[in-house]
DNA sequence: AGTGTGAGTTAGTTTAATCTAAATCAGATC
DNA sequence: GATCTGATTTAGATTAAACTAACTCACACT
């Protein structure tokens, strides 16, 4: 088990590899504009690094196609999605960050961080398994947990779900997620849903009722409840 | 009091400034050699970076003499400073770091935490005022306590000292200090010492006798003990 | 005053990471 | 099957930060 030479990541580097992990978890490739996109760079920009990082053999690429990581490169992805959301949860329970806060300063933060570091504040936290936006943490092993999650703007009227995940980091909609309450573990009923791309009606267990529009109501990540 | 645009400064430049400050902080130049040495970089790269810190107006260049900062690079070299106590404060009391590990950790994240960041760490542990190794730690102002410091070796035979500061960042003599008592806040009384750069020979209040070479001598700084 | 030496600077190269402008490809449409 | 179009890649330039090799300066010593 020696691993081999292992130079160093830059901070451009993880970035990368943090996006093209998000960008092809559903199984595909991912696309160089969605790459750029995500990241604020021009598309040439990412062609250049996509050669640098395949011949480094991070990522596989396919030309015109897009890439996909390597077992090499989705370990290094891991690595900095857990640090992230290992940071994300220190800074909210530990420093009173709020939950919209949090993203930008983990950002940056995650490059710096030892490895030591993070295990000693996931120590401190007890081992969390899931960040404030629900999303769960890679073990230190390079394990994630892998739940089918459903869109609240895919879900059947009637449906009893509980919230599990809130999938922007956007600081204006967190808070507004927050204030109506609309947090990972909540309790709801769809009760309707309008036509044509329309809103989404739920009735939370502990709360009231909530009309949720469609662009809000895909990030909204549930599981059918346990009765 | 409009600050101007204030591009972001990176981490190199904030290192060098931070080195700088250290060089000329007891009035004089910051020469070329010294930077180097002290960045572990070769000379000709500090030429260059001081054209350009001078070009910004963070430093002032004396070519052939050295450097020393301007008012905006003394700020922003405090500002650093500032966080890099803050961090090894934060890290040695709340997440179990020992003294000698925290510097190398400091030195990497004082780049990457927020303003915002470091004012709740220095307020989760209550407006710290100096650092585990007994460095004054700066304002979110900009001011330091400047305390005239003794060093050890050059106390004389028969005083009462209070060690304030360990001023050295290596791990292997940090630990040693520690296993000595040889730590900010101890009471001594200096009983001995031998000629030609010889040793020093204390009697700690609350411990025994210690003999302490010319080299690590110099760095425990002292002041005069309140009696 | 002349000279030697070490410190400092200049010149030129390298690598990472970005950009804009231009060329090219692949798949959809006619 | 030819053509259009948007996505992708290539070409070439820029900036920060480092390096080595070569040159130059300041100053101490003779
Ligand atoms: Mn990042
Ligand atoms: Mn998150
Ligand atoms: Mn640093
Ligand atoms: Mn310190």
């Amino acid at each position: 088990m020696h691993t081999v030479h292992e130079a160093p990541l830059t901070r451009s580097v993880e970035d990368y590899l943090k996006v093209i992990y998000h960008l092809s978890s559903q199984g595909g490739f991912a696309a160089t504009s969605d790459i750029a996109a995500m990241l604020e760079v021009a598309p040439p920009s990412v062609s250049g690094m996509v050669k640098r990082l395949s011949e480094t053999g991070l990522i596989e690429h396919v030309p015109y196609r897009g890439v996909q990581l390597t077992q090499q490169g989705r370990r290094a992805a891991l690595k900095m999605i857990r640090r992230h959301r290992i940071l994300e949860t220190y800074l909210t329970q530990q420093l009173g960050y709020d939950w919209g806060g949090v993203h930008e300063e983990a950002e940056r933060l995650e490059h710096a961080v030892s490895d030591r570091l993070i295990e000693r504040m996931a120590g401190a936290l007890g081992e969390p398994r899931y960040d404030p936006h629900g999303a769960p943490i890679p073990t230190a092993a390079g394990e994630i947990e892998e739940t089918e999650l459903l869109s609240l703007a895919e879900a059947p009227v009637g449906a009893d779900l509980e919230l599990r995940e809130v999938g922007t980091q956007d600081p204006a909609r967190l808070s507004y997620f927050a204030e109506q309450g609309l947090v990972p573990g909540a309790r709801l009923t769809v009760t309707d849903r309008q036509p044509f791309n329309g809103p989404t009606t739920v009735r939370l267990e502990s709360a009231g009722v909530r009309v949720v529009g469609r662009e809000l109501a895909q990030a909204l990540r549930c599981l059918a409840a346990a009765r």
